[in-house]
DNA sequence: AAGATTGTTGCTTA
DNA sequence: TTAAGCAACAATCT
């Protein structure tokens, strides 16, 4: 589940071990991952590097040392890279066992959590690119969702331009904020899960968010009072930057590039604690109901 | 063992 | 016309 603060950890991660490093081979073992033709994608990345990375929304963009071309990678549900340098690996061979395991350190060994602690490549690895110096970037997803693609400036133009603003932008202010959700009918935390209008929050950070704020998430949005507004603004940037600080949540599958959990689980309110007491009020439970498709966690005592 | 999980798309309904 | 709602997608877990 990554959303924001987990991508923002990974583009930060991987910035200061990938950059300029040149791409030797590319083992696509899943073509449907693949939103390009494979050769083509091939083609574009080999003996190419990455210049820069940055994100919109979930959604990870490799600008390509070519100054043409952008790899975008979109993890969805489940996706995961990992980042194993050459140091950090021992090469197994024979009986089917080809691959590689980490040195040690860094991967948890205890997690039933798939990509920590596992040989690499695993059951559920679809991509890996191998830089020049022998280390290797893995592309792991169970689910199959997630996706990379080889696109020009236009097209990554586009992509971007459909998103809604960065909530953590210093020009994302609390009038834009106030525009956005003028004469919208729907639930504020359908408002917070749309791309479209805001980037990057998911269902963890949306019902943390809400709860923050002290608003029930089945709230209409043209109900809101100003000052209501104004605590989800504010709530929308501290919860998100604690987040990125905390290294995003691992619930089930998120690790970050060196197979490490997220530690943000440590300080969720709401998110999967349902049936239990509300930290804020000590008098309400937290509970459960399913609002936008989406299981929905809040205090109906305190948040109102 | 059916239902929940979750991000996004694209279709259907209002 | 526009917005809101929801099934579908894949695989696993409960």
């Amino acid at each position: 589940m990554p959303e924001l603060p987990e991508v923002e950890t990974i583009k930060n991660d991987l910035a200061k071990v990938v950059l300029n490093k040149k791409i030797s081979k590319i083992i696509v073992n899943d073509k449907k991952i693949i939103k390009s033709s494979i050769n083509y994608f091939a083609g574009i990345l080999k003996n190419n590097s990455f210049k820069e990375i940055n994100r919109a929304g979930k959604l990870l963009i490799f600008q390509m040392s070519d100054k043409k071309n952008y790899l975008i990678i979109h993890l969805k549900m489940t996706g995961q890279l990992i980042y194993l340098p050459r140091y950090d690996y021992q090469v197994i061979k024979g009986k089917g066992m080809e691959g590689l395991v980490a040195g040690g350190h860094s991967l948890d060994k205890e997690a039933k959590i798939p990509g920590i602690g596992d040989k690499l490549p695993n059951k559920y690895t679809r991509v890996i690119f191998e830089f020049k110096d022998e280390a290797r970037l893995f592309f792991n997803d169970l689910r199959k969702f997630g996706y990379l693609k080889v696109v020009g400036g236009n097209e990554l133009k586009k992509i971007v331009s459909e998103f809604g603003p960065e909530p953590l932008s210093i020009d994302f202010k609390i009038n834009e904020f106030r525009d956005i959700l003028v004469n919208k009918k729907t639930s504020i935390k359908a408002l917070l899960l749309n791309q479209k209008i805001i980037a990057g929050i998911g269902n963890i950070y949306a019902d943390e968010i809400l709860f923050k704020a002290g608003i029930k998430p089945g709230r209409k949005v043209n109900s809101l009072k100003m000052k209501e507004i104004e605590s989800i603004f504010k709530s929308i940037k501290t919860v998100l930057k604690k987040a990125i600080k905390y290294r995003g949540t691992t619930f089930s599958n998120f690790v970050d590039t060196r197979g490490r959990r997220g530690e943000f689980i440590k300080k969720l309110k709401v998110y999967k604690r349902e049936g239990e007491k509300c930290l804020r009020c000590r008098d309400g439970v937290i509970t459960k109901i399913k609002i936008a498709g989406r299981g929905t966690r809040f205090c109906k005592s305190c948040q109102t």
